[in-house]
DNA sequence: GAATGTCAATACCTCTGGGTATGGTGGCTT
DNA sequence: AAGCCACCATACCCAGAGGTATTGACATTC
């Protein structure tokens, strides 16, 4: 396991795992370190400061997880491929470099300690919820309430899947039939 | 503010406020104390050390939070009625000394970073699933992937809610009419 | 009112995590 | 092959958080 040089981007993968297993204060440069198998010299070359690091961690999930599904979303032609492709997005793996399903839970877990993850994060629920909602209101239904009923759920099925307490798969499955049956 | 002696419950609504505003780092003793007018001194009279101090804020939580309300349910007579105590406890607002409802987002970040409250959360989930379930069945309603899709909701909807973006209340009132019609 | 017990302030120690300075190694260029 | 540069290891320093020991203020008891 490595002598390779070390990127930028395996640095920042290894502190999204650290981050979705252990929580935000498992972010340390010396743990990483241990992890990578290469000491605080390499980091310190890539990053000027864990702020940095920091930053760049929360800029790289922003366009990553944050706008790549959307677009992915928009992408369908008509409102019901959309909210078909948003329940298959939901529901579908995620890349495991980044933390899988478990890192919006502990993204939000973040955010309490750190205000920058908590705007972004607020951004990206507005975000959300304002589509969701026109999706759901292009099908006739009440979709100020209902969108944050089902936006409510995704997240709290992502928290109770990340500890394999529920499957999200399943229940999401079952609420997207329900609605393409409903509208 | 303050020259009355601080006892031990006062730290611990302390650590409750912290942890619940700031998340499971903020949970210091320096912080704690400044926060209170007070020193380490006092810290260390009513806890042995942090962990000890720790230990206590899950012990109480789990009694006051966990079990109070299963039990306010309980005492319900019928599962109609049942269902119905539980959507009421859902919305009612949580005792602020507590950390109010931003306290259970909270438990969950500092799940990821502690094992027993990992553990103590799992319990609860597991309960709170198995309790709703069952009610569900009395309705003649698919217990089993509804449960958790409306604990879902629940869990998402106090997350969203403790940072003002969305209206629990509303939603889950949503919900409940939707149940009590259906089934 | 002296002794005792409760509760808390202060000073100090230790360890850990962030940060810096410097030196070393391998590859690429000329 | 000499030099340069990208990359990283090592050895330090420093601030902050946990923890201990000692002393002090106040109330209660005898």
């Amino acid at each position: 396991m490595a002598n390779e040089k070390l990127s930028k981007e395996a640095w920042l993968a290894a502190g999204f795992q650290s981050l979705a297993e252990n929580g935000p204060a498992s972010v340390q440069i010396n743990l990483l370190a241990k992890k990578l198998g290469a000491t605080k010299g390499s980091f310190y070359w890539h990053f000027k400061d864990i702020a940095e690091y920091k930053s760049d961690m929360l800029a790289l999930w922003r366009t990553k997880v944050a706008t790549e599904v959307i677009d992915d979303v928009v992408a369908q032609k008509t409102p019901d491929r959309q909210l078909d492709a948003l329940f298959e997005n939901a529901t579908r793996p995620a890349p495991e470099e980044y933390g899988g399903r478990k890192i919006e839970p502990a993204m939000r877990a973040w955010a309490l300690a750190d205000n920058d993850v908590g705007e972004a994060l607020a951004e990206l629920d507005a975000l959300r919820l304002s589509f969701l909602k026109s999706l759901l209101d292009a099908r006739g239904l009440d979709g100020t309430v209902l969108s944050e009923l089902i936006y409510g759920a995704y997240i709290g099925l992502d928290d109770l899947q990340s500890k394999d307490r529920a499957n999200s798969t399943h229940a999401l499955a079952a609420l997207r039939q329900l609605l393409l049956t409903t509208g």
